[in-house]
DNA sequence: GATCGAATCGTCCAAATCGTCCATTCGATC
DNA sequence: GATCGAATGGACGATTTGGACGATTCGATC
């Protein structure tokens, strides 16, 4: 269960990076993290900024379980193995409650969005997938796994908040007729860690539409996931269209996804690809701090 | 009625703001907050205060709404009109935080899943998909609308948590091809408030599959969504094998949605069929034991 | 109108945070 | 090796906050 508790005082943020309270309370001061005040001002920092600090700071030995209030979780039955093993257990089992409460400890382990995303859920996934595909997994089995996952990331993506309000905007979008919604929830979850505020639009969106929407919020990254092209030669037509509105707004968009292979990917013209999150993570940040935050330009951390 | 209620307790105060109880009634004794009083002296603090302090404190006005689980927002912007209006606003506008928000504050002001699903989801994205088929809305509206509602709805859903562990079995899934979420996501919300434990297999999954489920999980109850049919001979054929084993575990089969009209349904075989979600509640009802609705008070957020 | 659980009341005190100052540590530079 | 600047961690009294207590009030239900 995720803690209800939205804000965090300098002791807690301090234990959870490893740092003494006065450094935090540096940090507030310096505008590294923002925080509110109370009217007797003492500081607050909202969960999402002491996380992404954590993350971007890469904080290695970080314990991100203080930060939700959560205790260390004893070792319970099922937890013997990799940590992919014991979530592709769970979620074969169809043990709901118990795959999710598994996938956010192991979120708050320190691991971060990327983490999550290309060392846990990717491969259950892949191990899922292809049990459907040899048979010993039935369909609503895969359903089933899918759509617990979705749940749990949903509620980490409300947690992580909509993101600062003065974070740069991205798109993220999956490209018509692909029904997998995972990646693009990981993506979203990603990048809101990195501090961007994201417009996730779901899947199954035609280019077009992206292309309208990227003219109406000029976001300045769009990522853009396909795992399913019905037909190539269309969709380099649709996607070459689509990249003029994004070259209008001055966007870059990253696109990823198995259905975009070496001889898709040729055809299109895009800023960056990648399979993993580890990929858009890296990318996102080239593009995210560059010019208004001050906060990198003092600490070469 | 969502417009009620213009003040607010000091819980709900000290939620929004991040502090005590303790903190909230120091405020209003010493003046920083200007708060009437009940006659039996208990603090009513107008939201307008609530919102000055939040602004003071510096935090975005959307975490005070995210966290205050309101119930009731001031008129200056945006409330006018029916809910269907106001939560159609939000989506059209792209609110997201705001649109979740009214949702989730919807609920809580007593109108159940039912009356949430039927009464305000429904017309809503009625609505949506009305302006998105004459033009007014851009198909990434109707997504990001879709993923809103979804994410909100999500939210509620497990909060209400996995149910009794001891109340009867619904499955609940959606046609293939069908890729409509919102269905499947309410009739698990409705079902969970009324003391189910509830499954959802989620969209696009083929009968058979559903059979396979029902043999191995022997649910009482299934509820299906079809609002969309690739073909429908086909389908009936499926149908009837699959209803082969949900007679065989004893399960009741409830069916809804647009794909299914009369022509259709005469030739299927189900032990309900209903257009809203207080058709499945009500045969739901018949089928479980007298439960206690465990609706989801204020203390969820 | 009577009842009952949940929320709030007022009051109290321990615990946490405040701002400030200073000693220490760590690189970079001279 | 000495020096300097920047960042950190800890200590100080003053202030603010959080939680506990029994009594009271609120709100929903019968």
């Amino acid at each position: 269960m995720i803690s209800a508790e939205p804000y965090l005082k300098t002791q807690r943020v301090a234990q959870a990076l490893g740092v003494s309270v006065s450094t935090i309370k540096r940090w507030v001061d310096s505008g590294m993290i923002q925080a509110a005040r109370t009217v007797g001002k003492h500081r607050l920092i909202p969960f999402s900024e002491a996380l992404r600090l954590a993350r971007e700071q890469g904080f290695p030995e970080a314990n991100l379980a203080l930060l939700s209030g959560l205790a260390s979780r004893p070792r319970e039955q099922g937890d013997a193995g990799s940590p992919v093993d014991c979530l592709e257990r769970l979620l074969r089992e169809g043990k709901r409650t118990e795959a999710r409460s598994f996938l956010q400890a192991y979120y708050r382990s320190g691991v971060g969005a990327v983490g999550l995303a290309d060392d846990l859920i990717r491969p259950v996934m892949e191990r899922i997938g292809h049990g459907w595909m040899v048979g010993s997994l039935d369909i609503y089995q895969e359903h089933e796994a899918t759509e617990t996952l979705t749940s749990g990331l949903r509620e980490l993506v409300t947690r992580l908040g909509p993101g600062r309000p003065e974070g740069p905007l991205a798109l993220g979008a999956t490209t018509e007729g692909d029904p997998y919604v995972l990646p693009g929830l990981l993506g979203e979850l990603v990048l809101l860690e990195l501090g961007w505020r994201v417009r996730n639009l779901g899947i199954n969106l035609p280019l077009r539409s992206l292309a309208v929407a990227t003219l109406k919020h000029r976001p300045r990254l769009i990522f853009l996931s396909a795992s399913y092209i019905r037909n190539e030669d269309e969709f380099v037509k649709e996607y070459r269209s689509f990249h003029e509105s994004v070259a209008a707004v001055g966007a870059a968009v990253i696109v990823g996804g198995q259905a975009l292979g070496p001889s898709l990917r040729s055809r299109l013209l895009f800023a960056g690809h990648g399979d993993r999150m580890a990929h858009l993570a890296e990318f996102a940040r080239r593009f995210s701090p560059p010019a208004e935050s001050p906060m990198l330009g003092d600490a070469g951390l």
